[in-house]
RNA sequence: GGCCCGGUGGCUCAGCUGGUUAGAGCGCCGCCCUGUCACGGCGGAGGUCGUGGGUUCGAACCCCAUCCGGGUCGCCA
C-alpha cells in the first residue's frame, strides 16, 4: 500500500548521484524501470526525468522488513530509497551515467504503486501512435520525450534571454478576439453575453502586435499559442506555438540580423550546433527556378533545369504542347540513378500524378551512352543530344522532366527532388542548412475566389519599385516578405509592414475590399495607423517545426506535450466532445445536424 | 473530400496459393537463484485475428461496407 513519504527529503536526481558521492547516505525518488531479483540480492534501475540509477536491496542492509517490500517492486512503482553511494563491485555499466556506481538502499518506502503499463516505458518505443496518445502521460515518461521537452524549455529560456538583451518586451496578446477571415479558417467560441456572436481563436497575433507599435512598445515578443482549424499533417498542428516579434523603425536586414543572431545562439547553447552567419539569402524566385520550391533544402543539389528552350521544336508534342499553352517543361538530374529499375521509375511517375503532373518523362542514360526513354522515339538524336546536354547528362543518370503550367512543373520537380534525395539517404539531420528566401510575390491569384488573395497577408509592404505594377500586374509585384528555412521546412516567416494609409488602401483596392468591408475587419488597425505609426517590421517562427529539426524527429507530435491526432480530436481527453444540452441553451446555440457521436 | 499504408495475446511482429489445434520474442503470473544490468532456470496464464456483412464444404487470408491510426494531395504560413 502507499506510504507516505513524511521525513524523507529528496537529495539528488538519479544522475545527480555521482561517485563523488561514495560514502554518503542519499534519497532518491523515482520509478521503478527494471527490477532484477536474484532470490536474496535484488537490483532496481531508479528512473526519474534525469536517468537511470541502480539501487542494490539486501537483506543485511533494509532488514527483513525492507526486503520483502522490495520482492513486491514491480514496474512504474514510484518509490523512495535511501541508501548508501558505493562503489560498484563487480563490472561497470558503461552504458549508464551513474555506472560506476549504485545505492545500497537502507530504507524502502513505495510511494505509489502501479499497473503493468500498456506498451513498455522504454527509449526508441514501436509502440503505435494511438496507443502512445491514448497514455500519453505514459508516453511521456519515455527518455526520448523527456529530451525532446527539456530542448523545448531551454530553447525558449534561451529566445527570451536574448530578445530580452536585445531590448525586446514579451507581452501578451488576447486568445479571445476577432475573426478575420482570410487566410486559415479559424476556432470560433461562442459569447455567452452576446448570443449568436462570437470570438475567434487567433491564427497569430499578427494586429496586436502591430498595434503594439502603434502604441510605442518599439520592440515585442511573445511565445504564444496560435490556431488554425485546418487538416493537420506531420508537421502542423491545430493549435501550435509561435516565437512571434516585432521591432518599430527597421527594414528587411535589421529584422534578419537580429534573427541570425538569435537563432545562432538557440543552436549553438541549446545543440551545440553553429551557425555560419550570415545565412544565405535567395530571392523567391531563384529558388523556385532552382529548387521548384519556395522553402528549398540546400542540403544537397539536384537542381531543376529550364530547358523549354531546347526543346521547343522538338516533335515530342507532350513538351510542346505545354509551352503552348504558356507553361514550361523543366527536369533534374538523379545523378547515377541510370540503373532504376523500370518498376522504381514507375513509381515516381505515380508519386509525380500526385502533385498534378498529368505524367512524367524519363531518359536514362546507359553505361555504354544510349539511352533508355520513355520519349526518344519522339525526338531526333539531335533534339535527345541537346537535351542531355543540357542536364549535364553523364552516363548511369537518370534525367526526369516535366512538362506543364509552371505551378505543376515547381511542385511536381520540388517534390520528386525531396523524394529521390530521401530514397538515397542524402537528407542528413545532423546537417543544419539555413537559408532565407526573400522577394516573395505580394499577391497571388485564388481561383476560388476568382480574386488576387495576399500571400503573406494584407499588411504586407510591397517593393518600391514595384509599387507601380499594383495596378496593372498585380502578380508582379514583389513583397518585403522573407522566410527562414531550415532544411527545407519553412521555420519562420515575416514581413516589411504598410504603415502609409494610402499604401494600405491600395492594397485593400487590389484584394477586391470595398473601404466598408476593410473597416468593418480591420477598422480598428487603420483607425490607429491615423494616430502615427512608426515603420515596422517583425517574424514570427513556428516553435514545434524548429524543435523538431532540433531533435531530428519527423513529426511535431514529439515535440509537443499533449498533441492531437489526424482529425484533430485527442485520444487521451476525447477532445473534442458533445456538450450538455444546458450549456448550449446558455450559449443560445443549437446543433442542426447532429453528427453521430461515437460511444463512451 | 481524394489517394496510399497499417490494424493478429499486454507490446512488437510472423502467419505461403483459403485447409480445420493461430505461432514467436518481449512483457505478465508462480517457484528457484547473492553481483545482476537484454540476469538466469523451471512452470503457467493470456487471442471473438478492429467491427459488421458476404463468397466458400471451410476465411486471419478473398469481396463489400464501416471504425481506428499514420503519410500525403487539396487546404493551410
Amino acid at each position: 500500500m502507499a506510504e507516505s513519504m513524511k521525513g524523507l527529503h529528496r537529495s539528488h536526481r538519479c544522475t545527480e548521484v555521482s561517485n563523488k558521492n561514495i560514502g554518503e547516505t542519499v534519497t532518491v525518488m523515482g520509478w521503478v524501470q527494471k527490477r532484477r531479483n536474484l532470490g536474496s540480492l535484488i537490483f532496481i534501475d531508479l528512473r526519474d526525468r534525469s536517468g537511470l540509477l541502480q539501487v542494490v536491496f539486501d537483506e543485511n542492509d533494509v532488514k527483513a522488513e525492507g526486503f520483502a517490500k522490495a520482492e513486491t517492486l514491480r514496474s512504474e512503482f514510484v518509490i523512495a530509497v535511501v541508501g548508501k553511494v558505493t562503489k560498484r563491485e563487480a563490472a561497470v555499466n558503461e552504458n549508464l551515467a551513474t555506472g560506476d556506481i549504485e545505492i545500497r538502499a537502507t530504507e524502502l518506502r513505495i510511494l505509489s504503486e502501479a499497473l503493468t503499463p500498456p506498451f513498455p516505458i522504454e527509449e526508441n518505443t514501436s509502440s503505435k501512435d494511438d496507443l502512445r496518445l491514448k497514455y500519453r502521460y505514459l508516453d511521456l515518461r519515455r527518455p526520448n520525450l523527456q529530451k525532446n521537452l527539456i530542448l523545448r524549455s531551454n530553447v525558449a529560456t534561451l529566445v527570451r534571454t536574448f530578445l530580452a538583451e536585445e531590448g525586446f518586451l514579451e507581452i501578451e496578446t488576447p486568445v479571445l478576439t476577432k475573426s478575420t477571415p482570410e487566410g486559415a479558417r479559424d476556432y470560433l467560441v461562442p459569447s455567452r453575453v452576446h448570443p449568436g456572436n462570437f470570438y475567434a481563436l487567433p491564427q497569430s497575433p499578427q494586429l496586436f502586435k502591430q498595434l503594439l507599435m502603434c502604441s510605442g512598445y518599439d520592440r515585442y515578443f511573445q511565445i504564444v499559442k496560435c490556431f488554425r482549424d485546418e487538416d493537420l499533417r506531420a508537421d502542423r498542428q491545430p493549435e501550435f506555438t509561435q516565437i512571434d516579434m516585432e521591432m518599430s523603425f527597421v527594414d528587411v536586414d535589421d529584422v534578419i540580423d537580429v534573427n541570425e543572431r538569435l537563432l545562432a545562439k538557440m543552436f549553438k547553447e541549446s545543440i551545440g550546433v553553429d551557425v555560419k552567419l550570415p545565412i544565405q539569402r535567395m530571392t523567391y524566385k531563384e529558388a523556385m527556378d532552382r529548387f521548384g520550391s519556395d522553402k528549398p533544402d540546400t542540403r544537397f543539389g539536384m537542381e531543376l533545369k529550364d530547358v523549354s528552350d531546347i526543346v521547343k521544336n522538338c516533335g515530342f508534342g507532350v513538351f510542346t504542347g505545354a509551352l503552348e499553352n504558356g507553361g514550361s517543361v523543366r527536369g533534374i538530374n538523379a545523378n547515377g540513378q541510370g540503373d532504376m529499375p523500370r518498376k522504381k521509375i514507375d513509381a515516381l511517375v505515380e508519386f509525380a500524378k500526385g502533385y498534378g503532373a498529368k505524367g512524367l518523362a524519363y531518359l536514362s542514360i546507359n553505361e555504354d551512352g544510349t539511352y533508355k526513354s520513355s520519349f526518344a522515339k519522339f525526338m531526333s538524336e539531335e533534339e535527345l543530344k541537346a537535351l542531355v546536354d543540357a542536364m549535364e547528362g553523364k552516363p548511369g543518370d537518370l534525367l526526369l522532366f516535366a512538362a506543364d503550367k509552371n505551378d505543376t512543373v515547381f511542385a511536381v520537380l520540388g517534390a520528386l527532388r525531396i523524394h529521390i534525395a530521401d530514397g538515397l539517404g542524402l537528407l542528413d539531420k545532423n546537417q543544419f542548412n539555413f537559408l532565407w528566401v526573400t522577394e516573395f510575390p505580394l499577391l497571388e491569384y485564388s481561383e476560388e475566389e476568382e480574386r488576387f488573395v495576399a500571400k503573406h497577408h494584407p499588411f504586407t509592404m510591397p517593393m518600391e519599385e514595384d509599387l507601380q505594377y499594383l495596378d496593372s500586374d498585380p502578380a508582379r509585384v514583389r513583397a518585403k516578405a522573407y522566410d527562414i528555412v531550415l532544411n527545407g521546412t519553412e521555420i519562420g516567416g515575416g514581413s516589411v509592414r504598410i504603415y502609409q494609409s494610402d499604401v494600405q488602401e491600395k492594397m485593400f483596392e487590389v484584394l477586391g475590399f470595398s473601404k466598408e468591408d476593410a473597416y468593418d475587419r480591420f477598422g480598428f488597425l487603420l483607425n490607429a495607423f491615423k494616430y502615427g505609426v512608426p515603420p515596422h517590421a517583425g517574424l514570427a517562427y513556428g516553435l514545434d517545426r524548429l524543435i523538431m529539426l532540433m531533435a531530428k524527429e519527423d513529426s511535431i507530435r514529439e515535440v509537443i506535450a499533449f498533441p492531437k491526432v489526424k482529425d484533430a480530436s485527442c485520444l487521451m481527453t476525447d477532445a473534442p466532445n458533445v456538450v450538455d444540452a444546458k450549456q448550449l441553451e446558455e450559449l443560445a446555440i443549437a446543433i442542426s445536424k447532429a453528427e453521430e457521436t461515437t460511444e463512451e
